[in-house]
DNA sequence: AATAAAATAT
DNA sequence: CATATTTTAT
């Protein structure tokens, strides 16, 4: 109580413009009384929200700044609710939080114990979009490019890196699922290029090809999961995977969110997905193992679900602002799940900020904001809401 | 059994 | 590189 600095006296009107966010948070990180602290982090959040909806116009213009703008909301919003609820807080918050969400939708991540059941949770697919305008306040991921929150308090977020990009390939019927170790003794045929570590993205890792074996399982099918590198118990260390299968398939490379998520970036630098190429995408993504048919299915893929948008009969009353960030074409089959997609508008490595964001995946941002324009459509299946055509133009 | 997604073939 | 076709996984 005294030790007030006057600047933490302007509970709601703060000017907080004149520093950076990451100033902002070590001041707050700093003050004791949690009251003060929702506040300080609530009004901040309110002003970069304002922010957000004037430039909202010009998200096409700036998208950059929607990004950074998002992604501070993201993270602040985090770091509020850890405040919250981190203290459980006592009623007198509770006037200052109303914030939007109060425990409605996920805000596991943590939460032990309580596997909750997840499945229940079928109004999440509407909630993925719907009630949640852009900055969908989302737990987990908190990586973003310009804050550095981690040193904060963070410390949730922290595996993300691989799992992101694996994450949502399970299956999605996992709920309690854990596959044993089933999965396959997998010889990882490294056959690809293995040059591309650059961050330690390790996606591609296809599981491995095992034809007959599994076939019969009709429960656990560990689609792709990513390490099951387990020393190959056959001897055959040297041996290739000579299955004498001539054209042994390839193992489904599973996309998952994260990957796509690169997938979308690539192709918004290179101008949309019809005036980008496959190679090219490829080498944007710098995703170690990706090969140029996998991209090129994919790219595929991606064309056809985004030609043509299904009219949006939904006569959906536009008055949210509903920027519809992440417009994953994917719905909730595969790469949907994580659901928090979005882009950041450079590589992961890129150029801009994410300079030296270790745990840094790309975060949330708004990918698509070229193709959604009135992708609003709350989109159900992805039918309805992928990413409009692509008008390329950067 | 149907369908989406990825692999492969053209 | 683009598309078409086939295979595979849910």
């Amino acid at each position: 109580m005294g030790s007030v600095s006057p600047e933490l006296s302007l509970d709601f009107r703060p000017t907080f413009l004149p520093r950076t966010v990451t100033d902002f948070l070590r001041e707050v990180s700093m003050i004791g009384n949690v009251s003060d602290k929702v506040s300080k982090l609530d009004a901040f959040v309110k002003g970069l929200e304002e922010e957000m909806k004037k430039i909202d116009a010009f998200k096409r213009e700036l998208p950059l700044c929607m990004l950074l703008l998002n992604d501070a909301i993201v993270a602040l919003k985090e770091e509020l609710m850890q405040c919250i609820s981190s203290k459980n807080v006592q009623p007198v918050l509770e006037e200052f939080i109303p914030l939007k969400k109060s425990s409605s939708e996920d805000e596991d991540e943590e939460i032990p114990a309580v596997k909750k059941e997840k499945d229940s949770s079928k109004d999440n697919k509407k909630n993925w979009m719907s009630s949640v305008q852009l900055w969908n306040t989302d737990d987990h991921q908190t990586t973003d490019p310009i804050v550095d929150l981690k040193q904060n308090t963070n410390l949730k977020f922290k595996r993300n890196e691989e799992e992101n990009l694996f994450q949502g390939c399970k299956s999605r019927t996992e709920a309690r699922a854990f596959m044993p170790f089933k999965a396959y003794p997998g010889f990882v045929r490294k056959e690809d290029k293995e040059e591309l570590p650059a961050h330690g993205l390790s996606l591609v890792t296809p599981g491995i090809k095992n034809p007959r074996e599994d076939t019969g399982s009709s429960g656990s099918r560990t689609s792709c999961s990513k390490s099951v590198s387990s020393s190959a118990p056959n001897a055959r260390t040297t041996g290739p995977q000579p299955p004498h299968q001539q054209t042994t398939r390839k193992q489904r490379r599973c996309w998952s969110p994260e990957l796509h998520r690169r997938f979308v970036n690539a192709l918004q630098q290179l101008g949309g997905s019809q005036a980008a190429t496959p190679k090219q995408i490829r080498e944007l993504m710098q995703v170690d193992g990706l090969t140029n048919d996998e991209v090129k299915s994919h790219l595929q893929k991606y064309r056809l679900h985004t030609r043509r948008v299904p009219p949006t009969t939904t006569a959906a009353p536009a008055n949210q602002s509903v920027v519809v960030l992440g417009s994953l074409w994917m719905s909730q089959d595969q790469y949907g799940d994580s659901s928090k997609g979005s882009s950041q508008s450079g590589s992961p490595q890129g150029p801009l900020q994410l300079g030296g964001n270790t745990g840094g995946t790309s975060t949330t941002g708004g990918d698509s904001m070229e193709d959604d324009e009135d992708a609003k459509s709350e989109g159900y299946s992805w039918k309805s809401h992928i990413s409009k055509p692509g008008k390329d133009d950067v």
